[in-house]
DNA sequence: GTCTATATACCGATAGAC
DNA sequence: GTCTATCGGTATATAGAC
């Protein structure tokens, strides 16, 4: 297993990120085939990642416009070109495409976040390098994101409370850097768990609410510069 | 046509507010009844609010389980003690029932927000009274919010407008606080537009992450006090 | 006003030709 | 590896008895 090992990444620009993040989706559709070769059909991986690559895009799309569950899988059949036989190749249910899609997701945000974070950096750098990668990351997937926090409440038991762990550990990045800023004496909170959990709120609006961004032409950057001036105003010691 | 004319309701109190609100569930599907004469088969009043509270309580909870596509209309007829036959007296399809739901939705939530804003009061004490006003409500209608919420991308092309109309009205209002706070002296806003919209965006919070917060037992009030001190902290200028 | 029974269409999933 | 044809089940919506 490649472990980058807090490596520190400074993706100062979104363009850097993006770069950096190297995250097209034919890398996470190969590492799919290859988690799930028990389940797909499909032996030859050009083939197989081609086609997934394809599923994937397609039901993403399709289930943002009207939901996953409204989504039938002749829709995902007729917009993505391929035979309702040819899907059951690459998922043996309708609910284990989402399964599928609910744990890459869950993984990258987890790998790419911690990546991102450096733990030599004092606090107030690591909360700014946080909220940058935690939007850019969101801004590179969001087909992702959406997706996932729409879904939700439709998985399985056991997937869903794994959708919670992995919300609580983005909250627990932002409870841990305010709390070594708080003891270091450059933050100033009052409540660590609700602060981390406005600052997650406010993160989640870039993707959840996205139309309201790009109507209005706030770039990701703008957006990120923002957040952290407005974070920054509510939680730095006055001086 | 009421007009209550922008008197004064202090709302101190969430149980004050609750009170205050007066939004019994039966009230609101009296309404309902009365505008929707048209499309509603059953005449007789009493009989048709009885049951139109036990069709939208049970459509409620039914779609916050598993989404309102997911839901069917056997599930509903079964879980409301209602046959098919009987639910079709009172909308003429599954969309229609949708639509019923959130046209009063958002008709409440303008309705409660202006009634407990007093125009004569200063910014700082108008923002307060917002941000109050604001979460009370999602609380009291928590189930009618998070509906709303999940369920808007279903609407149709009309309706969606009128939901995306609702939004951005209710982040004027704070748009115009923040305008009045500023030109004050009193607040200091580098983005209104943006500073509007991560104040909705924790407010969102509320009612879109219920489970985090009742798992934390956090009150609505400590929520309250707290997105105030967060956003006072931040936009209150320094002195 | 409420029920049961049913029309019609589409769903997820699979078998078997190629 | 991909296709078409089709299975059984269930969806929305309606007709007609009571």
């Amino acid at each position: 297993m490649m472990e980058s090992a807090h490596v520190a990444m400074p993706a100062d620009s979104f363009e850097m990120f993006k770069q950096m993040a190297l995250l097209s989706m034919e890398e996470i559709c190969r590492e799919i085939f290859r988690e799930n070769q028990q389940s797909i059909k499909i032996k030859k991986e050009p083939v197989a990642v081609k086609n997934l690559v394809n599923i994937f895009h397609t039901t993403l799309k399709l289930s943002i416009e009207k939901g996953f569950q409204t989504m039938s899988l002749r829709d995902l059949s007729k917009a993505s070109g391929l035979s309702m036989g040819a899907l059951y190749s690459y998922f043996s249910s309708k609910d284990e495409l989402l399964e599928m899609i609910q744990v890459q997701g869950r993984r990258i945000t987890k790998t790419i976040l911690s990546r991102h974070i450096d733990p030599s950096e004092p606090p107030q750098e690591k909360l700014r390098a946080a909220i940058r990668a935690h939007l850019f990351l969101t801004e590179v997937l969001y087909p992702w994101f959406y997706f996932s926090f729409m879904e939700t409440k439709n998985l399985d038991k056991v997937q869903r409370k794994k959708s919670i762990e992995s919300e609580l550990a983005t909250e627990q990045v932002y409870i841990n850097i305010l709390t070594e800023g708080q003891s270091k004496g450059i933050f100033s909170v009052t409540d660590l768990t609700l602060t981390a959990g406005v600052i997650k709120a406010m993160l989640q609006d870039w993707y959840v609410k996205r139309w309201k961004y790009s109507r209005r032409q706030v770039s990701v950057e703008d957006y990120a510069d923002f957040v952290i001036s407005f974070v920054e105003a509510a939680v730095l010691m006055a001086t």
